[in-house]
DNA sequence: GTGTCCCGCCAATGG
DNA sequence: CCATTGGCGGGACAC
C-alpha cells in the first residue's frame, strides 16, 4: 500500500507538471477540477488526482510491459477504439481489469518455453504491474479457470500460456453440452421474453423462480475441471467455496461453446450461473452480484481476445452481451470419447486416471465433497440409457412417465446434439448407430428427436445476396405430434409442409396451391418430403431431405388439425396486390431480389427491420392476437437450415432452398389458424411479420407470415 | 437511467 | 497469529 502511495504520490506530481505542461492532454473528466474545493474528502481529490495523472502513467506502463512473443501485439488493446482521444481515456479505464489483465499477458509469452522458469510470483506481479494483489488474484482465477496458469505454491503461479488452452476449450466445451447449459440457455431466454411480454414487469419472480429451477435442471453442481497435467499443484486443493470466479469463468466459457451464434447474454449467464447453485433465493441482489462478476470475468476474456463485447437487440430494447471469438474447432479430447465418461470423470475423482476433471467442490449445503450428487447420477445414466436406446432401438418407444417428459426431451436434445456434433466431425469415432438411416428413436408421446446419421451437412444460410432465379423453399415441420409415426422409419415420413417463396412477379400458382392443399391434408399418409423432393427437384435436389431432425417435443395434443397452410407466396410487404395466378408447371419461383432481399434480411443476413416493425398491426382479425403479441408466435424450436440444393453455396449465383426443419418445444401456444405454427426458433427470435397470400382449403387470404429477424440459430454444428 | 466495474472490507484458509 | 486468498457488494464512473 505504501508502495502504491508512494507510486501515486509522484504519479500526481507528475501529472501536475504534465498539465501545466501540455494542459489538455490530461483532462480530467467532467466536475471538479483540480483546484475545486468539492465536498469530498482528500480522498476524492487524491483520486482526481490520480485519474489526471493516468495519462501518464499509461504511457508509462506501456513502454515498461512488453516483451512478449511479439504477436498479440499489445498494442492493439482495444484502447478507446476508433477516433477516441486519449483525452478521454482517463482513470476509470486506466485501472480496468482488462486493462491490467492485457499488462499482466503482455508479460508472457503465448506459447511459453516449458524448459524456462515460467513462474510468476505475486508479489512481483502486483509490485510491477502497480496494483493490489487482491486484482491479480482476479486474473488468475480466470486464467486458471482456462488452464493459463496453474498455481505451484503459495504465492506462485506456474504459466502455461495458450499451451493447453484448446484442450480445456475442447473440454470445457463437452462438458457445458452434458450439462445442457445450451437447453438452459434457451429456456431462460424464452422466459426472459415471455415475461417481458406478458405481464410487463411485476409478478415474476415467484413465478419465475418457480418453474426455472422447479421444470428441469437435473444437475447444479459445481465443479471446477482440471487438465491431465495441470491439476492440483499444491494449495490448488481448495475444497470447498465454488463460487468461485475459476469456476464461475469456466462456466461461463462453457456458455459460449455450447451456445449456437455464440453469443451469450449477461441476463442469461447470471441466471444459469445462479440457478447452478441456489436454487431458491433467486434475489435481486444475487442477480446483480453475479454480472458483477461476470464483468470481471469477461473482461479479463477480453483481453485475452476470447470473447468481444457486443449487444444483443431484443423488442426491449439492447443489452449487454458477449461473443465468442475465439477458437472454435477443438481438439478432440484425448481419453474421454464419450460424454458420460466424461461426467463420470468430473464427478468421480477417484477415477484418477481419465481424470481430466475433477470435482474440486461440493454444493454450499452438501459438504461431501467428491461424490456424485445422485441427480447427476441419475442423469448420467439417463442419458447413456436414451443412448442406447437411441442407438439400438430406433423405434422403440420409450418412457412412459409423461411428466418426465419435457425433462427427456431437452436430454434427448441434448443427446440428439452431441450425435450430431459427433457425426458431423470427421474423424471422429462415432460408435453411434452405424447404420444411419435409422431414426434414433419415436418417442410415442410426441416427443421425438431424430437425427440421422447421414444427414448432409447443415449449412448456414449463407445465401448469395443477389437476385437469381432458383428454387427457394422453406421447409416447416408440422407440429402434429399425435400424427408422429413411430411406425415410419424414415422421418420423412412425418408430414413436412413447404412454402414457396415466390417472386412477387412470378405470379403465384394456384395450382401448387392445390396440389400442396392436397398434400396437406394427405400429410399424415404420404411423404410430403417425398413429393416434394419429386417436383422441386428432378432438377437439383438430390440431398436427402429425408435426413433431418424431425421432431416435436410436446406431449400435449398438437392443435395441428385447424391449420392446413398449405403453400403460401410471400410478397413485398409494400406490394400486397396479390396476383392470384398460377402456374403448375413452376410451383416453385426464384424469389424476387425484393423479396430474396426481405428475406436474407429476415434470416438474419441483413440488419432486419427495427424491433418497432417486428410487430405490425394485424392485418386480419384472426391474427390480432398473434401480432399484437409476439408471445404468441411460435417463437422457439430449432430451425435447421440447409440448401436443398447441391451446389455449393459460394458458387451458387441463385438463391439457395433452404429447408427449415424444427423442433417444437413442449408448452409452446401457437397461434390457431396461422398456419405457421411450425416454424419455430431455437432462440426467441423477434419475427417479423410478411404479407403472405395462403390459401387454406382453397380460400386465399392475406396472411401474415413470421419470419426471424435475426440470425437463425442455424446449424452450424459442422460449420 | 442503465451499464460497468473499481475498491477494499473482511471472512475463509493456509501455514 | 499472521499471511494468503478471494467472496462480495457499495457506490462511483461511463455512456
Amino acid at each position: 500500500k505504501n508502495i502504491m502511495k508512494t507510486h501515486v504520490t509522484n504519479s500526481v506530481l507528475e501529472s501536475v507538471e504534465d498539465q501545466l505542461a501540455m494542459g489538455p492532454l490530461t483532462t480530467p473528466k467532467k466536475g471538479r477540477e483540480v483546484g475545486s474545493v468539492d465536498p469530498w474528502t482528500p480522498t476524492s481529490n487524491l483520486k482526481m488526482l490520480i485519474s489526471a495523472a493516468s495519462p501518464d502513467i499509461r504511457n508509462r506502463e506501456k513502454e515498461l510491459c512488453m516483451d512478449n512473443g511479439g504477436r498479440e501485439g499489445l498494442e492493439s488493446i482495444q484502447e478507446t477504439e476508433n477516433g477516441e482521444e486519449s483525452e478521454k481515456m482517463v482513470s476509470r479505464k486506466e485501472k480496468s481489469l482488462g486493462l491490467l489483465c492485457h499488462k499482466f499477458l503482455a508479460r508472457y509469452p503465448d506459447y511459453p518455453d516449458p524448459s524456462r522458469n515460467n513462474d510468476i510470483c505475486l508479489d512481483d506481479v502486483a509490485t510491477e504491474l502497480n496494483v493490489e494483489r487482491r486484482r491479480i488474484y482476479d486474473i488468475m482465477n480466470v486464467l486458471e479457470s482456462l488452464h493459463m496458469v496453474s498455481r505451484s505454491a503459495k504465492n506462485r503461479y506456474s504459466w502455461h500460456g495458450r499451451t493447453k488452452l484448446a484442450q480445456t476449450l475442447a473440454i470445457l466445451k463437452q462438458v457445458g453440452e452434458e450439462h445442457r447449459y445450451s437447453q438452459q440457455m434457451q429456456q431462460i431466454r424464452q422466459r426472459l421474453l415471455d415475461k417481458e411480454f406478458d405481464f410487463d414487469g411485476e409478478e415474476k419472480e415467484n413465478d419465475e423462480a418457480l418453474d426455472l429451477e422447479g421444470g428441469d435442471q437435473g444437475q447444479k453442481e459445481l465443479f471446477f475441471i482440471e487438465l491431465p497435467g495441470v491439476e492440483f499443484k499444491a494449495a490448488s486443493v481448495n475444497s470447498r467455496k465454488d463460487k468461485s470466479l475459476r469456476v464461475m469463468s469456466q462456466k461461463f466459457v462453457m456458455l459460449f461453446l455450447v451456445s449456437n451464434p455464440r453469443v451469450v447474454s449477461l441476463d442469461v449467464a447470471a441466471k444459469i450461473l445462479i440457478g447452478e447453485d441456489q436454487v431458491a433465493d433467486q434475489d435481486k441482489n444475487k442477480f446483480k452480484t453475479k454480472v458483477r462478476r461476470l464483468y470481471d470475468i469477461a473482461n479479463v476474456l477480453r483481453s485475452l481476445k476470447l470473447i468481444e463485447k457486443v449487444h444483443v437487440t431484443e423488442e426491449r430494447g439492447r443489452k449487454p452481451a458477449f461473443e465468442w471469438v475465439g477458437p472454435e474447432e477443438f481438439p478432440q479430447i484425448k481419453g474421454i470419447t464419450r460424454s458420460p465418461l466424461i461426467t463420470k470423470s468430473i464427478l468421480t475423482p477417484s477415477a484418477s486416471v481419465d481424470n481430466c476433471a475433477k470435482n474440486l467442490f461440493s454444493s454450499p449445503r452438501d459438504k461431501r465433497s467428491f461424490t456424485r450428487h445422485p441427480s447427476l447420477i441419475k442423469l448420467a445414466k439417463s442419458i447413456q440409457d436414451d443412448r442406447r436406446k437411441i442407438n439400438s432401438a430406433p423405434n422403440s418407444p420409450v418412457r412412459s412417465d409423461s411428466s418426465d417428459i419435457p425433462n427427456k426431451m431437452a436430454q434427448l436434445a441434448a443427446i440428439c446434439k452431441i450425435k450430431l456434433d459427433q457425426e458431423s466431425v470427421p474423424g471422429v469415432n462415432t460408435t453411434v448407430n452405424p447404420n444411419s438411416h435409422t431414426p434414433l428413436t419415436a418417442q410415442p408421446a410426441g416427443s421425438v428427436a431424430y437425427i440421422p446419421a447421414q444427414c448432409s451437412p447443415l449449412i448456414p444460410i449463407l445465401l448469395p445476396h443477389q437476385q437469381g432465379s432458383g428454387p427457394y423453399a422453406v421447409y416447416l415441420q408440422p407440429s402434429s405430434l399425435r400424427r408422429n409415426p413411430l411406425a415410419r422409419p424414415q422421418p420423412t415420413s412425418l408430414a413436412v409442409r413447404s412454402m414457396t417463396f415466390e417472386d412477387k412477379t412470378g405470379q403465384s400458382p394456384t395450382g401448387q396451391t392445390a396440389s400442396m392443399s392436397q398434400l396437406a391434408a394427405r400429410e399424415s399418409d404420404i411423404s410430403p418430403l417425398a413429393l416434394k423432393r419429386q417436383r422441386l427437384d428432378s432438377a437439383s435436389e438430390k440431398k436427402r431431405l429425408d435426413s433431418f431432425i424431425l421432431s416435436s417435443i410436446g406431449s400435449r395434443p398438437a392443435p395441428v388439425q385447424e391449420i392446413t397452410p398449405t403453400s403460401l407466396r410471400l410478397h413485398r410487404p409494400a406490394s400486397s396486390a396479390s396476383p392470384r395466378t398460377t402456374q403448375h408447371a413452376h410451383q416453385l419461383h426464384s424469389p424476387s431480389p425484393a423479396i430474396l432481399n426481405f428475406t436474407l434480411q429476415n434470416l438474419g443476413l441483413i440488419s432486419g427491420p427495427s424491433p418497432g416493425s417486428a410487430f405490425a398491426a394485424p392485418q386480419t382479425p384472426e391474427h390480432a392476437n398473434v401480432l399484437s403479441s409476439p408471445l404468441a408466435l411460435p417463437q422457439r424450436g430449432m430451425v435447421f437450415i440447409k440448401p436443398v440444393s447441391p451446389v455449393p453455396v459460394q458458387q451458387s449465383v441463385s438463391p439457395q432452398p433452404v429447408t427449415l426443419i424444427s423442433v417444437q418445444q413442449p408448452l409452446m401456444t401457437t397461434p390457431k389458424g396461422t398456419g405457421f405454427q411450425h416454424s419455430f426458433f431455437h432462440t426467441p427470435v423477434p419475427l417479423s411479420p410478411l404479407t403472405a397470400v395462403v390459401t387454406t382449403g382453397g380460400q386465399p387470404a392475406a396472411k401474415t407470415v413470421y419470419i426471424p429477424q435475426r440470425k437463425l440459430d442455424v446449424a452450424t454444428e459442422d460449420s
